[in-house]
DNA sequence: CGTAGGCATGGAG
DNA sequence: ACTCCATGCCTAC
């Protein structure tokens, strides 16, 4: 397992995009996938370099050329070379990945594409020159312009002309004018070198009609000469991105990978237009500090627009902030990007600042101390005394503060945008990340809201997945984080997917030439007799399908694509299991995860209500009514929940665990796992023997060392608590007739090693070790007389032992299978 | 003992 | 190797 960033540059996350061990593909490489934002690619095709990062050139796998990420310094370029971005610009390869972004052209279209008679050292020429000198001054634009129009078959005296014009007039907009149509005339021919005139034209007309009708927004700042226009380049840029990434719906990332279509493309930017969030350029000259695009504002025209409105001023977006939960924890500590306080706030230069007053967008005024803390050579800026504000706009741990100010005067503004749930861009089950919220369109809150796959906060937390601190205290995160082992259990072959089989290392790997997909969350279950199904719910109408355990089921799946059950492929039939059933699969089967799904379709209250059947009870009815209920059919057993590692075939001891009541096997069975049974508990009697009379040699030597009889006195009571613990479990056991209880109750608490084989050998010693330690007083003094004479019980009781057992010895629990390590017959 | 202030630490980029 | 910053932790009150 390895980790990269995902290549969908609005998404970016780092740990949610990961290797999935067996999906090796045929082009030698894996596939990787975005949990984020659903993505998915062979990497294949890019070198190892190629992350993206703010800035670089990377090597094209396909050619070993260089290609560009679409760094800050290659604006122009980054329509076409982003994520997505087409194919390689050396080779012109497609690089058959997903999110293939059309070229977007930037302002009016050239009437002739091909007027530059030059395109390559146009392309040259501007790529150099961003790269070389990362602000574009006046000089340096004519230098350019004059190098563009001198491809236009202009006249020299014309030339000479329009530079003096322009050096008289310093017509900046002019200039960028022209290069922005020098530079995406010459990328796209970039691009379509050796393609067909003919198809070259054509693509670009359809291009050309499906280019956002984009409305610039005013410059921010203009402090520097750098760039009256090259935020709203930038910002233009954003907004294709943007409006590429977030109109795409990632349902469509979950299928099989699809080359861009224009009309697909058109679609997307038509339908993202209206509410796409984009990030503005920072105002002032905060290029120059290479503003974290996560600190960009991303307030959309229209919110600027109405706030401007509110606040009866011009207000100038500066930057906003992710809060953390340290931010908005207790302590009332904003901390402040760098950057950005160091460019919008006052300067100070006492550690103990200065006090701001900061106004909401309600027009109140809030007193903070903006001061900060020497860190490493430098400095960490705060905002103190944040929590009233911030409890004021009611936002919290992964919301959005922003700040702006107020033209002229200076004044500054906070405000905030909630981050919400929703299920748009991804199916409900994968809509749902590890931090709790959830991929897509957002409801509006306070100032704005926020799109979270373009929401730092998002990216950030699944950037790292291990820190979890940022919404640990939010209940609707718990509730809805699901780790990268159930992701991965998620993922399903690409429909169109056949692998093929190889080995490595005598494992076997199923190599696809499809990265995989999203498929959907289902519980498997077991029958005590050991048959086994998965159940499903339907997408349409929740009701929940028995299907065969093999079944593999895509992202989105309803009642129709029942092919198994003709009876059952239609929303109308009756729901395949019953309410009770229901409660009692989510009481054992993760229901942490099944929450809210379970939510979705509360059953009524008699069913929990104390002192009715619930949970295990329910389970136990259902064990006992067994046809009674829903289609068990022939089955005498309830259904059980069963981890889905434990799959057919697998000779583990919960799926070779003989049932219990009328199923229970005879005193004299010699089946394996009652041998296994019989045989353990002849070697612990014998370690107890063996132990107790260790002990009364010892003490008959030490009688003159009362603290030592002191101490294995202690032990001895401290042995009987632990027995009369056993005791009573088994009592309980015995009770309920069921030897799954304990069992799942242990699984339910993560405790029990559900991979344990009794008929590993390793298994058996680690336990066997396990007793030696302080697990063996647990067990050394359990009434094994009595049990022994009830040798019905052998094999619940010994489940009941084993868990005790695996509970030392489980370092495996949670680990998933090891193929092959299962049917290892116990040698002794 | 609880809280707040201030700095240190370590992960991530 | 360096910076940034989220948060841990120490200390004073």
């Amino acid at each position: 397992m390895g980790s990269k960033n995902c290549m969908n540059k609005a998404c970016r996350t780092t740990t949610s995009s990961e290797w999935k061990k067996g999906w090796r593909l045929k082009s030698g490489g894996f596939a990787t996938l975005c949990f984020n934002c659903g993505s998915s690619y062979d990497n294949s095709v890019f070198c190892e370099t190629f992350h993206f990062k703010e800035s670089g050139w990377r090597e094209c796998r396909i050619c070993g050329k260089l290609i560009h990420c679409g760094c800050t310094a290659s604006r122009y370029l980054y329509e076409y070379m982003d994520f997505g971005g087409i194919s390689c610009l050396s080779c012109a390869k497609n690089l058959e990945i997903q999110h293939v972004q059309p070229v977007q052209t930037i302002g009016d279209l050239p009437s002739d594409p091909f007027m530059a008679n030059d395109l390559k050292d146009v392309h040259t020429l501007v790529t150099e020159h961003i790269r070389n000198d990362d602000k574009f001054s006046t000089k340096s634009l004519l230098q350019l312009t004059k190098a563009v129009e001198a491809n236009d078959e202009i006249s020299k005296p014309e030339q000479l002309r329009r530079e003096e014009s322009m050096l008289k007039t310093v017509d900046t907009q002019k200039c960028v004018s022209n290069l922005r149509q020098q530079c995406s005339s010459s990328a796209f021919l970039k691009q379509d070198i050796g393609r067909p005139e003919q198809e070259v034209k054509n693509a670009y007309e359809s291009l050309a009609l499906q280019s956002p009708n984009f409305s610039l927004a005013t410059p921010l700042g203009s402090s520097s000469s750098v760039l009256p226009f090259r935020g709203e380049i930038i910002e233009r840029v954003e907004q294709s991105k943007c409006s590429f990434q977030h109109g795409k719906t990632t349902k469509q990332a979950l299928s099989k990978p699809v080359k861009h279509s224009p009309a697909a493309s058109s679609e997307t930017n038509k339908d993202s237009t209206a509410q796409k969030r984009f990030a503005r350029p920072p105002a002032d000259g905060l290029f120059r500090t290479q503003l974290l695009p996560r600190y960009w504002p991303k307030i959309t025209d229209q919110e600027l627009q109405q706030l401007s409105v509110d606040l009866k001023s011009s207000i100038v977006p500066l930057f906003e902030k992710i809060l953390s939960a340290s931010d908005a924890g207790r302590i009332g500590r904003l901390v402040l990007p760098k950057a950005c306080a160091e460019a919008y706030f006052p300067p100070i230069n006492q550690s103990e600042g200065i006090p701001i007053r900061i106004q909401d967008i309600k027009g109140k005024e809030w007193t903070f101390q903006f001061r900060f803390w020497p860190n490493n050579n430098s400095r960490m800026y705060v905002l103190e005394g944040v929590t009233p504000c911030i409890q004021n706009m009611q936002v919290q741990a992964g919301d959005v503060v922003t700040f702006s100010r107020i033209d002229p005067g200076g004044q500054l503004v906070i405000g905030c945008r909630k981050a919400t749930n929703n299920g748009d861009l991804l199916d409900s089950h994968v809509t749902i990340l590890p931090n709790g919220n959830s991929l897509g369109e957002t409801s509006f809150s306070g100032v704005t809201e926020t799109l979270l796959p373009s929401n730092p906060v998002s990216e950030k937390k699944l950037r790292n997945i291990k820190n979890k601190r940022l919404l640990m205290h939010n209940d609707d995160a718990v509730e809805l984080r699901i780790t990268w082992e159930e992701a991965q259990e998620l993922l399903r072959p690409s429909p169109a997917a056949k692998p093929t089989i190889v080995l490595v290392e005598d494992l076997e790997f199923e190599e696809f030439d499809e990265p995989p997909i999203f498929g959907k969350r289902t519980i498997f279950t077991s029958r005590l007799l050991g048959e086994q199904e998965q159940l499903s719910q339907c997408d349409i109408c929740s009701k929940w399908r028995r299907l065969p355990v093999h079944a593999l089921l895509s992202a989105k799946w309803t009642c129709s694509d029942n092919i198994w059950d003709s009876n059952r492929c239609s929303c109308s039939a009756a729901d395949d299991i019953s309410p009770q059933e229901l409660e009692a699969l989510f009481t054992y089967n993760n229901g942490v995860n099944y929450k809210l799904e379970f939510k979705k379709r509360r059953i009524s209250d008699n069913v929990s209500k104390e002192g009715e059947p619930s949970g295990l009870d329910a389970l136990a009815t259902i064990a006992v009514l067994g046809d009674n209920i829903g289609d068990i059919g022939e089955s005498s057993a309830g259904a059980t929940t069963r981890h889905p590692r434990h799959r057919p075939g697998c000779s583990c001891i919960v799926c070779i665990q003989p049932p219990s009541g009328k199923g229970k096997h005879e005193p004299a069975c010699k089946c394996n796992v009652c041998s296994t049974i019989k045989r353990r508990f002849k070697t612990i009697i014998m370690r107890k023997k063996k132990r107790q009379s260790e002990r009364e040699a010892e003490l008959s030597q030490e009688k003159d060392k009362p603290a030592l009889a002191k101490i294995y006195f202690e032990k001895e009571e401290e042995e009987e608590d632990i027995a009369g613990n056993a005791l009573k479990n088994m009592n309980h056991h015995q009770e309920n007739e069921d030897g799954n209880q304990l069992h799942l109750e242990e699984a339910k608490k993560g405790t029990l090693d559900l991979n344990c084989d009794p008929y590993r050998e390793e298994d058996v010693i680690a336990e066997e070790d396990g007793m030696s330690s302080t697990t063996s007083m647990n067990v050394a003094t359990l009434p094994f007389d009595m049990f022994l004479g009830k040798p019905n019980d052998l094999p619940s009781l010994e489940e009941s032992v084993l868990k005790k057992e695996d509970n030392v010895a489980g370092e495996g629990a949670m680990l998933p299978a090891v193929p092959g390590q299962e049917n290892n017959p116990e040698d002794e």
